[in-house]
DNA sequence: TTAAAACGGTGACAAAAATCACCGAAAGAC
DNA sequence: GTCTTTCGGTGATTTTTGTCACCGTTTTAA
């Protein structure tokens, strides 16, 4: 991950006052005195839809947090790749955190879903501040529980639930992100997303359009109900 | 949960010296005030071999270290439960964790897989030590990180593989955990661990026995293969 | 010792999912 | 425009998993 610019630290100061401002409504429960500090030391990276932002396998040397944008976390296996769950803004990837203490390669990848802006975090200063700062260690456990739940939640979905219910889940999560019941999605970016085969995903839709449940446009889906048959 | 016992509070000096030596073997990251100070504040309980530690929906107000035995951990879901991961001496449950600063119900149980020691440590001293003492905090990221990588290798598995490769998996996990190739396993119980039903446990088993994998005596199961198409 | 519960074996069948093999339509590249 | 790629539809078949039904054995509890 190449470092594409750093206007906050070489531009106006007005422009380092906004990004201040926005790291204020991003991450609220900062000491004050920290602000000025991540703002000093970050990098920015703005990523555009759909682009790669990790590899599994790479190795990280600083701690992500999105300042806009969702980031899509996912895993492989066996040439199999399937949604692990979103980071959302004031969020950070909590399983980049991981690597502070052990340097191992990561074992997910990570893409944007959006157009998105990622504060960089170097890692020595991720671990000064962790230890320095019990706001930040509070931020940081918050986001490992989120992300562990949500993790545990994907998990307990796959094991329990069909993939006819998993796909309505998964249109209703999506419509709820993007904040529209049309979505913008090939059956086959949807059945990567659930670990199966286009053509599962394919019989699946047909039969939720004869069920009323959604109508398959040219390239996109329409959600005509919203909350029917969505589990938690 | 109930305080069996607290020996080490209200017990001979020695008994307690004997534990803070215990302590430090389990933990031996932690600064060395630390030790005198969970030992003064800390519970400890005695859990049999299969015997329920906590229950999906309680509310928990400690976190609990394992000092010797294994705790399994589980999530239960429409009447299927399945196993999460284990947690082993000098390991804590992060899922407790999880609930120092938002109070609410846990989405887990766990139970005890042999006879078990634990060590409860009051959610209201966890926070203290958690901001006071960085040594207390990386042994909770560290552990974080753990069971985090855990889940992601159980939801891998559970979505990468077909039964007779998570069978084989969890047999020579087991293994491995017990020191033996006699594993003491019902097909009930083992069912219940992956999510599935007795009866498809069964069938692979035989067919399993036939491919002399393993064999199949009375109330056990006897490996005969421990690395054999073993993945990761 | 006797009754009840747990255990495991197995056939039959149903449901769900994966895989293969096509096909035409639409979108994007040039 | 034309060519290529992506997309989606669909039948046929197999594999995998889940479910039901039933049975005899072993273990446990009363």
């Amino acid at each position: 991950m190449s470092s594409k610019f750093q206007t906050s630290i070489t531009n106006s100061n007005s422009i380092r006052m906004i990004d201040q401002q926005r790291l204020r409504q991003c991450l609220p429960a900062l000491h004050k005195d920290l602000y000025a500090d991540i703002i000093a030391n970050a990098t920015y990276e703005q990523f555009s839809s759909g682009e790669h932002i990790v590899h599994q396998g790479a190795y990280l040397d600083f701690l992500p947090i999105v300042l806009d944008g969702v980031i899509k976390m996912y895993a492989e296996e066996d040439n199999v790749q399937f949604l692990l769950y979103y980071i959302n803004p004031g969020e950070s990837c909590i399983m980049s955190f991981n690597h502070l203490f052990v340097q191992e390669p990561i074992n997910f990848s990570a893409i944007a879903e959006d157009q998105t802006l990622v504060l960089c975090l170097p890692m020595r200063k991720v671990k000064e501040w962790f230890v320095n700062y019990p706001s930040f260690s509070k931020v940081i456990i918050n986001d490992y529980q989120r992300n562990f739940e949500d993790l545990l939640r994907t998990t307990k979905d796959i094991i329990c639930f069909k993939m006819e219910d998993r796909l309505i889940k998964y249109l209703n999560k999506k419509s709820n992100l993007s904040n529209s019941n049309m979505l913008h999605l090939s059956h086959q970016s949807i059945a990567s997303d659930l670990g199966t085969s286009r053509e599962v995903i394919s019989r699946i839709t047909k039969k939720l359009e004869s069920q009323e449940f959604l109508v398959q446009h040219k390239r996109h889906i329409e959600l005509l109900v919203n909350d029917n048959r969505m589990i938690a």
